[in-house]
DNA sequence: GTGAAAGCGCTAACAA
DNA sequence: TTGTTAGCGCTTTCAC
């Protein structure tokens, strides 16, 4: 490989001080004609590029933005990407992606690693790591607004508490199910859906079962396997509330594959309204999300921060995240024939 | 905002000198224990984070790769960052993402931006430049992967020329079809696509009809309302060749808001083979690749490249990518009714 | 308008 | 084993 010029090289085939280099490429302090033809020359012969490192040790600004984020398999990860890349972008901001697996460990690990790098900000999303743990990594240290993670500093952008589960939830039991079953997990960020669910059975005094409650996994073998345990159930449940979009569509495939049909013999419902559930087997009724929205906010509001450094205190608030129902037709109503 | 702490604050605090301090924290001179002890100590107390760009500064190693990829919106593009991001990652090395949105000029942009952030290497996916800036921009001065690019140095990751598509449009053809359009576009990577299809249809004596030919955007709008176009002719085609599944999702879509039946009013026949492709209302019909692994295999040689550091005589090479037709439920066959 | 020199935070000789 | 110093590539005083 080549050996990569510095300005130094520049100021020495233009034969000037490299401070005339600098300012020339900077334009910071005006520059003789004569002077900034022979840097620019120079600059085109050598195909010169600043270090932007060496700028950034400077500066204390390194346009980049750490973006922690599980993983890159459910679909409403890259379509909240694509909203905070977009919102960043126009700014001059790149985005470095951790995907952290929901590993606590592994979460921890990039983070600290970004933190080294001197990243401007950082988007944290379904962050598995505990309040007190994030706190004490990241409050007063760095810009970082949160997603779907309830940190108590911070930026964060959130779902409206449980009410959108228990929404779900009710309009199941509005469609005359009585044994419903849940899919998802029970922790820190998304915890509140279980809440939701739970509200709602209650509410309406329908049956909690704890064997309904599935806890599983992320990997569509683990939801896959659980589900197939599920629907073997002598009892089985005839409709599930799914706490999210990616795991609805593993439960009907399982479901195909068991040669149970959807919605006749089962309901689902789910939630985010990834842009490809309208437009499955059986289109998804789920609790819409404005997805790309949210990372559109989600960007614009990191560059805000960064560019004010408003400190934590100025910073905290919480943004609810706006939904709605969206009936397709993976839910039966059972009122007809029960 | 607190200022964050410096190896000097360290040193200071630990009351030795800062290069004892770099040695502990990085083992590379044997260290007394009272000394080593005290530096970490320091650091527990200081919260020191090391600079990593001091560091590249010195090291000349960022650990970060560059992937310069159209958008994210196309999800083979997300499929095949998972891979490339999980090959990567358990080498040390990070992503950064820079979205083209298939312009020649903010790729072109791109690419200055990380050559001055000394990224390690770069991935570039679907290039829209020419060879010619490409070579000028990038060879020698660092490492590159390629994939469906078509570059003439680097390592490239690419299609077996236009079989491909030769084989999706014959296809179609021994499936009946006399009246066969293609959509997708025409510059560099991808034309080869566009070749298999001429191909094919002058091999087996189709006719090739310059209407039946959309050279579309990659909205979905443009396609939607090149679809709506193209189905709207008098005499329509009974058979797409899609060049690749995103756009043969949108077509499915438009078709169905027109109410064309798939496949019993047109046949569909896509290329990619994402993830979702069989799930779909419609499950299509495509050229399967292996995405995921391409990302992998993408990654990994890119490291190797890197750490190898191999000039760029030794590293071009092709790596063409294996693929499958894989049959499913969007083309009929015409020999019956016809 | 321009150059010399200090310094960003770190590593790596070089002495001691 | 340890500290001093030079230097990575750049920006920014500070003189001239």
């Amino acid at each position: 490989m080549d050996r990569v010029s510095t300005i130094k090289d520049v100021a020495k085939l233009a034969n000037v001080s490299i401070s005339t280099v600098s300012r020339v490429l900077n334009g910071t302090t005006p520059v003789s004609k004569e002077s900034s033809d022979k840097v620019y020359k120079a600059v085109e012969v050598l195909d010169y590029k600043p270090n932007a490192m060496a700028r950034s040790l400077i500066s204390k600004k390194t346009m980049t933005i750490a973006v922690i984020i599980p993983n890159l398999s459910n679909l409403f990860f890259p379509e909240l990407l694509r909203g905070i890349s977009k919102a960043v972008e126009k700014e001059g901001y790149f985005l470095i992606i951790c995907n952290t697996d929901y590993s606590s460990e592994k979460e921890e690990k990039y983070i600290n690693q970004m933190l080294e790098r001197r990243v401007d900000g950082f988007i944290i999303v379904s962050s598995s790591i505990s309040n007190e743990k994030l706190t004490q990594m990241l409050k007063g240290k760095t810009s970082v607004v949160f997603v779907y993670s309830y940190a108590d500093f911070g930026y964060n952008i959130m779902e409206d508490g449980i009410k959108a589960t228990y929404d779900a939830t009710k309009y199941l039991i509005h469609m005359g199910h009585k044994k419903i079953a849940c899919i998802g997990w029970r922790f820190k960020g998304v915890n509140v859906r279980y809440m939701g669910f739970r509200k709602a059975l209650e509410e309406f005094n329908v049956d909690f079962r704890n064997e309904y409650v599935i806890d599983c996994g992320y990997s569509k073998e683990e939801i896959t396997n659980n589900t197939i345990k599920l629907l073997k159930m002598k009892d089985r449940p005839t409709g599930i509330v799914a706490f999210n979009d990616d795991t609805a569509i593993a439960i009907m495939m399982a479901a195909k594959d068991m040669g149970i049909k959807i919605p006749e013999d089962l309901s689902i419902i789910g939630y985010d309204n990834i842009s490809i559930s309208n437009i499955l087997l059986k289109p998804l009724t789920t609790i819409s999300v404005p997805i790309h929205k949210m990372g559109i906010n989600a960007g614009k509001k990191i560059i805000q921060i960064i560019d004010n450094s408003i400190s934590y205190s100025d910073t905290y608030r919480e943004e609810y995240i706006p939904y709605e129902l969206i009936e397709r037709e993976s839910v039966k109503s059972m009122d007809i024939d029960s």
